[in-house]
DNA sequence: ATAAAATAATACTGAAAGGTATCTTTTGTT
DNA sequence: AACAAAAGATACCTTTCAGTATTATTTTAT
């Protein structure tokens, strides 16, 4: 049974998520989120703690939405390559799904709490990890049935090909520029193709 | 002939670049600022109209300071190809440069200013542009003189190598770990290498 | 050296910030 | 339907915000 506070609590956070995400924590004031959730104060310091414990709701609420999709993307490959393949096609799109709350949370977040925010930069980071590591497993389990190369080393095109998605994915924001994403996605797939098999 | 106001603009740019740089534009506070330059309100508003252009003037600062770092590097390369050669390398030490000074300019207003400060995120994508110039334009140099396969199109180029950098850059300075950035460089040379000759 | 002009410090403003104590309303239980 | 408990609204707190008018102090040119 969910209680009336929890599902308040769920409407604030899915709410506030995509404004912490496009204004960053310090940008978003409480005018910003009371407005916006049609709320006082009253009701949101009933919910929450405070603003900071909020905006790492609200950043979990981001981070859980753009890991499932990934999953859900990875999932209709049947081997490893195929995963890691689907893996890529997902951020072909990725624009357009991210642009509907405001841009990459990865990006705005690990830029917006560095040097501000330690524990919503360390929660940037396990994500950052998370990701990575949907790479190179995918690539140990390929070499481990024969589908990969034995000299591919996971972890290695974990970090390279999350770094090239992940610039791609800040050009193509900051620039309002969908080409870059396209182009780098495809550059990745043609090393999947020509390197991997 | 300066005088002594144009002294103590250049004075607080300089001193007030990097709070901007590490904080945005939201965050950076007017009592930053004094306490960061020793003045008070009245000499800095005596000098800037307010602190949005104070903030213009610091991004400006910073990147000038950048794009000249580059076009240093590249003057030691004598033909186009070596000068393209020597713009990765600079990104090498990158990190250990912009580290300084609170991180890459272009990334962290390019976060910051993206939703938030139109005049701010339009000088960002002409520092992206510019940069990606750098590339494009070698390489076109190159072809040119037939040093560069004339199957190599700058544009693309430009914007590849420069998504590449830029992610590595953002993953080096978010998770703290130089690894991105060094193996991106040592990617994107061996490309040179393999497929520009 | 001095007067005029440029520059910086002081003291202040109203607005907005995050947060809280208290009162009112809504909810679930009997 | 009545009541206790939970949830939300109101009104207020202190602090900090960007910005300014005025006063004091340096510079600069004569």
């Amino acid at each position: 049974m969910t209680t009336k506070a929890e599902k308040t609590s769920q409407f604030i956070i899915k709410t506030v998520a995509p404004i912490f995400n496009k204004k960053g924590y310090t940008a978003t004031s409480l005018n910003d989120i009371t407005k916006a959730t049609g709320l006082t104060k009253g009701a949101i310091y009933g919910n929450f703690e405070n603003k900071e414990t909020l905006a790492l709701h609200a950043f979990d609420y981001n981070t859980d939405m753009i890991l499932s999709k990934i999953e859900a993307y990875m999932d209709k490959g049947e081997t490893p390559l195929e995963r890691l393949i689907y893996f890529v096609r997902f951020y072909k799109n990725y624009i357009d799904f991210t642009n509907n709350f405001g841009g990459c949370p990865i990006i705005n977040t690990g830029v917006d709490a560095k040097n501000m925010h330690p524990e919503l930069s360390e929660k940037v980071q396990e994500t950052i990890k998370k990701i990575e590591g949907y790479i190179s497993t995918e690539i140990e389990d390929g070499k481990r049935i024969g589908e990969i190369r034995k000299t591919i080393i996971g972890d290695v095109y974990g970090k390279r090909f999350f770094s090239l998605i992940q610039g791609a994915v800040f050009m193509s924001q900051t620039t309002d520029d969908k080409s870059y994403t396209t182009d780098c996605m495809n550059v990745i797939l043609d090393t999947i193709n020509q390197r991997f098999k």
